[in-house]
DNA sequence: CTGAAAGCGCTTACAG
DNA sequence: CTGAAAGCGCTTACAG
């Protein structure tokens, strides 16, 4: 059984497949009465336009592409949720991509969604990526390329991000507010830039208060998919090195569970004697004992924010506008719980 | 800049489009000289063969379609993943829609996959789905379906499902096994088929062992985004109504886990005075404390082998034969950790 | 070994 | 108000 075609439709009614196609978009250069005839038979056959041939003609897919480091993760599943939740509304299909943050898979999967001939691609970068021909070479096609969360500011595409230093520093400044004296830091990798980042913004908000800056309460976390045992690791190596630290920043939510956890076990009392401020606000953060404080990282509205901009493009490009490039920086907040006093 | 199309290399060596066509397709029919000097031009053009066109020629997009109840969710985001990973493999990309457990929204995305001529479709049931008309035309259209994890058994297609009513079973009876005389059960929602059989294995359980099965001891979690309060809520209720309870099975991990925050608030202790099961196998669960028995449910593998089964049907419909239609149970198995002696 | 031609199913500028 | 024709960029059966 094959799909019904406009040229059946024509033949049926004994009309030219122009004027159906016409009809069927309603052209105010066909009569109401043909209208109506060639609406009524598509109607009773099930017409649905064939796709590929739209697309061939239009030179459109109505389909984008999605490229995030990895997909079982709390704040990309909601970027993602956010994305095809608004990328719905305006009749645009989502692609997802997963470059496990291997620079090299992120490369082939861009030449994958060009050669599909997706209509825009939104991606946040491997921290693997420190190379970024594939991205430019998408700008310079003038394909609508939108980065969000893990970025590279030498591309000339729109970007949505949080400011990771501010946060951090508020983070950092909220320890030293409740009484901290001597503040570690549990970082993500060497090379992504929101770690680097939010590495900064701790580091800057010590050095404005008069504290000073000791690299040997800096700890590295890989952040993948061991997170939650790096927290463990980290926290109990902490407390055979520095006996004296009374507060930490984490870079992620799920490595200060990890080191809360540990705490907890070593009898550690949270936050009277560490306190400790996370990152992202993850939904189990509110749920552990005791509950996390942490930035409030949004997910959901950063991926709405994307497509939205991303959608703009879209038509700018179809109007033969230049498209307006742009950073959108969303609002972080400290939410107050009961890991630090 | 426009792409480079055949007609290009065509005109710049002077030669038909057809033979371009076919020197870069390995053609028999086509000479090594003229092959090498297509090839080579193809190359430092960089042509990419137009999908649209070729989607158009061949009705083939390589694309298939995955709908979920939720996306930020432990256990689909994994199956979603094995469902990425392995079509990538073969070629495909893979287009991802949200029902949000809305019969309503799960039927309009059905329609958007079949207007867009996706290959194929894998789906995990919305829990309002009660009808399946919408499911059943995308069978009678010929295009393969496979459902994963929430099925109708209706609905004459391919699924992938693990054995709930066992998995339930099993759980129940290690509860038995480690010495707990009255159990009760934390189910899921009334509709969808899993929370049923994990329902009936807990009962069948009870009598098989001699224990009789009290109705009271059922409590009912909606399971979706609040599922973890509903683990505390219950287990509040829980402690109020049956004093005498010594094991509880909860139908999923995150209920658990509330459950769990609860009883070690209250100074219940687990497993002495209440042993608990979860279902899931959540990566939580094994970092809480006490971590969690629970049955461990294979999101991943089951991805991987519904896009498998799905890209045997797609051969199959390719070379004209007729599908074969298959059920894949996978094994699921207990994982005992603290939470039960 | 090479190429002219038909066709996939649409859209749209143009003629009448 | 209607329709013939060109064209989007491929693939492939067929002729030479």
């Amino acid at each position: 059984m094959k799909p019904v075609t406009l040229k059946q439709i024509a033949e049926t009614l004994g009309i030219s497949i122009t004027t159906v196609s016409k009809a069927l978009k309603d052209y105010p250069d066909v009569s109401k009465k043909t209208k109506a005839l060639v609406k009524d038979l598509a109607q009773t056959l099930n017409y649905k336009p064939n796709a590929f041939a739209v697309n061939l003609r239009t030179s459109e897919s109505k389909t984008i592409g999605i490229i995030v480091p990895e997909i079982v993760h709390h704040f990309f599943s909601n970027v993602i949720k956010g994305i095809i939740s608004q990328a719905e509304k305006k009749g645009y299909l989502v692609i997802i991509l997963q470059s496990n943050e291997s620079y090299e898979l992120e490369k082939k999967q861009i030449n994958l969604l060009l050669d599909k001939r997706v209509d825009g691609i939104l991606i946040s970068l491997a921290n693997g990526t420190a190379d970024f021909k594939h991205l430019t070479e998408v700008v310079s096609q003038d394909k609508p390329l939108v980065m969000f969360d893990k970025i590279a500011k030498i591309v000339k595409c729109s970007k949505v991000v949080i400011d990771d230093r501010k946060a951090a520093y508020s983070a950092t400044q909220h320890l030293i507010d409740t009484g901290c004296k001597r503040i570690a830091h549990f970082r993500g990798p060497l090379l992504p830039q929101n770690s680097i980042d939010r590495f900064l913004g701790y580091k800057k908000a010590l050095l404005d208060n008069g504290f000073p800056y000791d690299p040997s309460l800096v700890y590295i976390c890989e952040c993948g998919d061991m997170s939650f045992d790096e927290g463990k690791l980290n926290a109990s190596k902490l407390l055979n090195d520095h006996d004296d630290v009374d507060g930490i920043f984490i870079n992620t939510d799920m490595v200060a569970i990890g080191a809360i956890t540990e705490f907890n076990k070593r009898g550690v009392r949270i936050p009277e004697d560490i306190a400790i401020v996370g990152f992202s606000n993850w939904f189990m953060s509110s749920a552990i004992t005791p509950s996390l404080t942490t930035i409030n990282q949004p997910g959901f509205e950063m991926g709405k924010k994307a497509f939205k901009q991303l959608y703009k493009e879209l038509k700018a490009i179809k109007k033969n506008k230049s498209k307006a490039i742009k950073t959108i920086t969303l609002e972080t907040i400290l939410v107050k719980r009961d890991s630090t006093k």
